[in-house]
DNA sequence: GACATCACG
DNA sequence: GACGTACGTGATGTCC
């Protein structure tokens, strides 16, 4: 096809693509050889997704991907000092350039490049062309030197923020059209590409002048008519360095090529390029994507563990295919004594259950996995019930024929269960834990792959076993989906016909065998056994009888609650409606935006990024400051129906039929700092901060004849950063055991501690979390509503009292860029791996990186604590039931509340000990009473 | 399923 | 000089 009218050219700039790959990516190598190869593996996804994507009308007819040649062009050749500052390429990037070009040809997309020229010129070249021509132009990159080239149907596309750049974009850019770029360029200059251009004149003013006298030229030469001094002067003084700019960013239309636009056509990749390219660079999980897509067998990747030094010699062992077919369904007594055998034989053994559902402390026990090697599997089922979907939808309550008995099958495997010298294996064994546990089964020792791998990557994915086994393994896992249905027709486990269900079950015990065995000899590469086997491992139990306790939740007071936030809502509601002179629904903030902004045309309307106005608490404070009343009564609304629906209501619905009782289940491996989460229901956001709220808690109660006990850490995080920062002043503060916001106000705004105010006491509290957190100006004038600058002022004068704080975040910043994470003080990983992106996902990571081994320092410390509880209340009358991330809440018979306060609070206060001396001592408060409330 | 909102530390 | 910002979570309701 000849390229004219109607064909649509997409010209990809190859570098972009790489530099971003590179530095999105955590140093990846491959696995063979230690080659490094992140940047090749994103530039792959880069490639992959676009290919993927470039589909529809708007589908290109030809594309290149373009890439700079040679680091000397002519530009150096006017100017010796262009591109002088750009650091060197970093060493691990270096042998990865020509595999990027490889990779585009595998792509079979074109791939262009000419020594002397960069990639800019041959895209501006190619561009005028296919223009000239007729045709359309979508140039991908967000490189703004290219901007001079929008127009008369060349567009930009940021690929990363999926937006278009028309002639509109580049004004809203630089101020002008993009004839006028290259003169705004070589006034502004360039510090990245070091084009001098004019000292003291950015892109704001630079746009300013070229919009005033048109165009570069006429801009010099009438130089003496500009009004600012400064600037008049700066012109004139510095005409032909501005020339030699303009020249500098000025593109080549006429690169010389070998090649035409009709040499670009687009081509179909072909698989027996693609995939062999792919396999050989290891990328197990593209390979296999791309055969999928392009209907065809993925090549199968050998598995070679991680070179190590001393390692030579080490065959490597041959990879197991994934092959559902090999699995063993155990439906003989003999068959499963056969495994019982075979596991003793092993000493360690991958167990999954499958069961009804998900909450375990409700559901059946429908059947047993197990692995005692990659592709050796076997699922024993136990109480499926016979096949009947089709004609029958629920098909029949008999149980299948062809399974054990439940007891004897139960009764052959608790013995291995709970046999010490046997290693159970599981992913997320708290919950198989617990299954187990109420069926009178305490399954011990245990190794935990998601935990393996929440000490290992925490920060870099999530650790489901879909996650894992494809990330890892390269392979996907059979979804439930299919198995279950959805909706109204869906089937519990125990419906699902036993062959499926052996493929299913089977499977996951096979990757969960298969993870252990890849991470467990991983855990002391990167130095984090201590972590896992402290920290993580002894929490599953610790957790699992927390969980299976409850706290005993009064169902009455919750209701009664309900009835009367139902009442005030309704007339709320009303006034509200009366107010708007309209009824409208209060509860979508999209409606109640066009009833503030556009009806009663309020000021201070923002539309967020979906073009609905912003309606949250902040806006509406202040509009309700500022005298009206609608806003008010939504906030008063909205605190209500919060309340309601997400705790009086839903909590009632989360009490356990048997127990009466609430049980929380707690995600160890949520949060990327270490602390947990805490799921179906949440108690930990359960309301305090409003008194209304608070009276939540007064359901939450003791069982009779018995106390709720709450110990909490006194300002724990300051603690820890008044050691980790090293802040004598803070640290002393807390020594006298003194208000420390109180006493950070002092030495801030230099007021004696006995005329402090509430109101300076509140801006230094402010300030002390906002270091936690990575302070910035705009933050905490937003938090505390002063001026920016006041904000500023504030920070400026903290990192000067504490001047630890600078040197804290300096170090731990550069530690984050160097190695790509941060630590705790007990050696927690937190991976940061967009520490070294561009833009604001940067300033994100960095903010992170601050606060990560400050709260997760905190997060370890509690968890020490629990890990020890057990047996410092052992023979105790009092239970542990929750973490609420600085407290824990017991339930203590009334008599021994004194004794099991001292000795929790004992093992609270010393639980850094001995691992890490703090400088500072830690403190936990007591309180005790019938309910939460009270004893808070 | 994305988004806005709001509850907690 | 611009980016667009406080850190970490989970649940709910609306709307597409």
């Amino acid at each position: 096809m000849t390229f004219g009218k109607g064909c649509h050219l997409h010209l990809i700039d190859g570098s972009a693509f790489i530099f971003r790959a590179f530095h999105a990516l955590p140093p990846l190598t491959r696995k063979s050889d230690g080659l490094p190869i992140g940047a090749v593996s994103g530039f792959c996804n880069m490639l992959q997704k676009y290919v993927e994507e470039a589909t529809g009308p708007d589908a290109p007819t030809h594309v290149a991907v373009i890439f700079d040649k040679g680091s000397h062009t002519f530009r150096n050749d006017m100017y010796d000092l262009y591109k002088a500052n750009r650091e060197e390429m970093p060493e691990a990037l270096r042998p990865q350039m020509p595999l990027t070009r490889r990779a585009t040809e595998a792509f079979n997309i074109a791939c262009k490049e000419l020594e002397g020229y960069e990639a800019d010129d041959i895209i501006a070249t190619l561009a005028v062309q296919a223009r000239e021509a007729g045709g359309r132009v979508t140039i991908i990159s967000s490189d703004k030197d290219l901007m001079q080239l929008v127009g008369g149907g060349v567009e930009m596309l940021d690929a990363m923020k999926n937006r278009r750049i028309d002639r509109d974009g580049v004004l809203e850019k630089f101020g002008v059209y993009p004839e006028r770029v290259v003169d705004v360029q070589a006034l502004a200059g360039d510090s990245v590409d070091n084009v001098p251009g004019a000292p003291g004149i950015g892109i704001k003013t630079a746009a300013l002048l070229i919009n005033e006298f048109g165009d570069l030229e006429t801009l010099l030469e009438r130089a003496e008519e500009i009004r600012q001094p400064k600037r008049r002067q700066t012109l004139i003084e510095m005409r032909d360095q501005i020339e030699l700019s303009k020249k500098l960013v000025q593109l080549d239309e006429n690169t010389p090529l070998d090649f035409t636009l009709d040499d670009l056509e687009v081509r179909e990749p072909d698989p027996d390029v693609l995939l062999p390219f792919l396999a050989e660079m290891e990328f197990r999980t593209l390979t296999r994507r791309i055969a999928e897509k392009l209907g065809v067998d993925a090549p199968v990747i050998v598995e070679v563990p991680a070179a190590m030094p001393g390692d030579e010699g080490n065959a490597a062992p041959e990879a197991v295919p994934f092959d559902t077919a090999a699995y063993e369904c155990v439906r003989e007594v003999a068959a499963l004594e056969g495994w019982v055998a075979a596991i003793r034989e092993r000493g360690v053994v991958a167990v999954d259950t499958e069961t009804t559902g998900l909450d375990e402390m409700v559901v059946d026990l429908v059947g047993i996995s197990l692995s005692t090697g990659a592709g050796r599997a076997c699922y024993i089922p136990l109480i499926h019930k016979e096949a009947g979907r089709g004609d029958d939808l629920f098909g029949s309550d008999d149980l299948a024929e062809g399974q054990i008995g439940l007891d004897q099958a139960l009764a052959l495997l608790k013995p291995v269960l709970e046999d010490p010298a046997i290693l159970k294996v599981g992913q997320n064994m708290k919950y198989d834990a617990k299954i187990f546990a109420r069926y009178g089964v305490n399954v011990a020792p245990i190794d935990d792959t998601m935990l393996l791998s929440y000490a290992m990557h925490a920060g870099l994915h999530g650790h489901g076993m879909d996650t894992l086994s494809e990330r890892y393994l390269g392979h996907q896992p059979i979804p439930i989906k299919p198995l279950l249905g959805s909706g109204k027709s869906a089937i519990t486990f125990d419906r699902v016909p036993i062959d499926e269900a052996t493929a299913y079950a089977a499977e996951d015990a096979d990757i969960t065998w298969r993870l252990w065995e890849m991470f467990k000899p991983q855990l002391h590469r990167e130095q984090v056994t201590t972590v896992y086997e402290t920290l993580e491992r002894p929490l599953v139990p610790v957790l699992a009888e927390m969980e299976m306790a409850g706290i005993k939740v009064d169902r009455d007071v919750l209701s009664r609650m309900s009835n009367a936030f139902a009442q005030k809502m309704a007339g709320l509601e009303a006034e509200i409606h009366e107010l708007a002179g309209e009824t409208f629904n209060v509860g979508s903030p999209k409606q109640l935006g066009e009833i503030l902004f556009d009806k009663m045309s309020l000021e201070g309307g923002k539309r967020g990024k979906t073009g609905a106005y912003a309606t949250g608490a902040d806006v509406l404070e202040d509009l309700a400051a500022e005298g009206h009343d609608l806003p008010a009564r939504v906030l008063d609304w909205r605190q209500l129906s919060k309340l309601k629906s997400t705790y009086t209501d839903a909590l009632q619905d989360h009490i356990n039929k048997e127990t009466g009782r609430v049980h929380t289940s707690y995600i160890i491996s949520g949060a990327a700092t270490g602390r947990l989460a805490s799921t179906d229901p949440n108690l930990q956001n359960i309301p305090v901060r409003s008194e209304e709220g608070r009276r939540i808690r007064e359901a939450f109660v003791a069982e009779e004849g018995k106390v709720l006990l709450s110990l909490d850490y006194s300002q724990i995080e300051l603690r820890i950063l008044a050691h980790i920062a090293d802040l004598p002043g803070m640290k002393a503060a807390f020594a006298e055991g003194q208000d420390i916001h109180a006493a950070t106000a002092s030495e801030m705004f230099n007021v004696p501690l006995d005329q402090m105010t509430p109101e300076i006491r509140r801006q230094a509290k402010a300030i002390n979390f906002g270091v936690i957190y990575g302070i910035s100006g705009f933050g905490l004038a937003r938090n505390l509503r002063i001026p920016r600058a006041e904000a500023q002022g504030f920070i400026d004068r903290y990192f000067e009292r504490f001047p630890g704080i600078r040197t804290y975040m300096d170090q731990t910043k550069a530690f984050a860029k160097e190695h790509g994470f941060v630590k705790t003080l007990f050696g927690r990983r937190i991976h940061t791996p967009e520490i070294n992106a561009k833009g604001p996902r940067a300033s994100f990571a960095y903010r992170a990186a601050i606060n990560a081994p400050i709260q997760g320092t905190a997060a370890d410390v509690i968890r020490r604590a629990m890990v020890r509880m057990p047996e410092a209340i052992a023979g105790l009358p009092a239970k542990m039931l929750l973490q609420v991330h600085d407290e824990l809440i017991f339930e203590v018979e009334k008599d021994a509340t004194e004794e099991v306060i001292g000795r929790a609070r004992a093992v609270m206060e010393g639980a850094a000990d001995p691992a890490v001396h703090l400088d500072v001592k830690l403190t936990v408060d007591a309180g005790q009473g019938a309910n939460w409330a009270e004893a808070h």
